[in-house]
DNA sequence: ATTGGAATGTCAACAAGACTGACGTAAAAT
DNA sequence: ATTTTACGTCAGTCTTGTTGACATTCCAAT
């Protein structure tokens, strides 16, 4: 017998239905990183940088603590990809004005113009997806989503969404 | 019937709503790994040996190639993993009785506790998500994940859901 | 029966990107 | 004056990915 797909049939969630899930974020985070990583290769850049110039990009003029507590990772990791973008001119510091002590975040124009490319190949999947499956699915996709997070980053992320 | 909305609203997704999809599901990625991940640090393993485990349960005697098509790593990469987890005794290899080239892979008992445990706690997390958004969400985030993949894996994806 | 090619394993070398730990410097805060 | 914060950097390690080269096994076609 199939579930009925009411309320009360979340509470009969089958392993199956949740292995498919878990699934399906697997391949989907493939095809989600397949077409930037394709053009970061070029540059002979990683993911690493993209994901530092899409949030200085999101929040410019972000300190250095700031991001990190955005990415996730050790200031040993990000300062190594910074050292490299900053070098090869994709992003300016600015000595910060009233706290000396932090650095401030910017892409330059050619950070910029690296920044559009990468999001325009990964915002095109996506809006490809979207429009496949039409706006409601949509709606449900970014509610799971961020339901997976965990809470800090759910603040994270809604902060975000209000710049 | 689609929704009469569909094209029209579509047409005006902003950059700002695909970034906000893109960002949803980076830190989506991050909370469905976390709790594995706590779990393998425990056995010193890392996610490699927890998909190599997830897809050798889900597809019982599999062989090597058509495991690397799924998990789309080099073979030297899956051999190392395969390797630890033939040594800890957590993987079975069946030498193959038509084609006596092939290993097929089975989990062991020991193999199968471990991957139990690794699947409920992500589970657990992914079971939370969808009974606090509801069914019909979790039908619109499956389709944009399926939606997003590369159409190979989507064939693999559809597959794995027949067995 | 021989041979070509497929499936698999393995060695070596390397790189990205994560980590920890330790240390230094400048500047703000107390 | 001292402590704390923000940031950078050096060194070393780990996982997980990559290439390339080479060996073995053995099915299948000639």
């Amino acid at each position: 017998m199939q579930n009925d797909r009411t309320g009360e049939s979340l509470l009969f969630l089958t392993d199956e239905q949740l292995r498919q899930g878990i699934e399906a974020m697997f391949f989907a985070y493939r095809g989600f990183t397949a077409d930037p990583d394709r053009i970061l290769e070029k540059y002979n850049y990683g993911r690493a940088h993209h994901r530092a110039m899409h949030f200085i990009n999101r929040v410019p003029g972000t300190n250095v603590n700031n991001l990190l507590k955005i990415l996730g990772v050790t200031k040993q990791s990000l300062n190594r990809v910074l050292r490299t973008l900053i070098q090869d001119e994709l992003v300016n510091l600015k000595i910060g004005t009233k706290d000396r002590r932090e650095r401030h975040l910017y892409l330059t124009d050619k950070g910029k113009s690296l920044e559009k490319q990468l999001s325009t190949a990964q915002s095109h999947r996506m809006r490809e997806a979207y429009r496949r499956v039409g706006p409601d699915a949509v709606t449900g996709f970014k509610q799971v989503l961020e339901a997976m997070m965990d809470p800090k980053l759910q603040v994270t992320y809604k902060k975000l969404r209000s710049n």
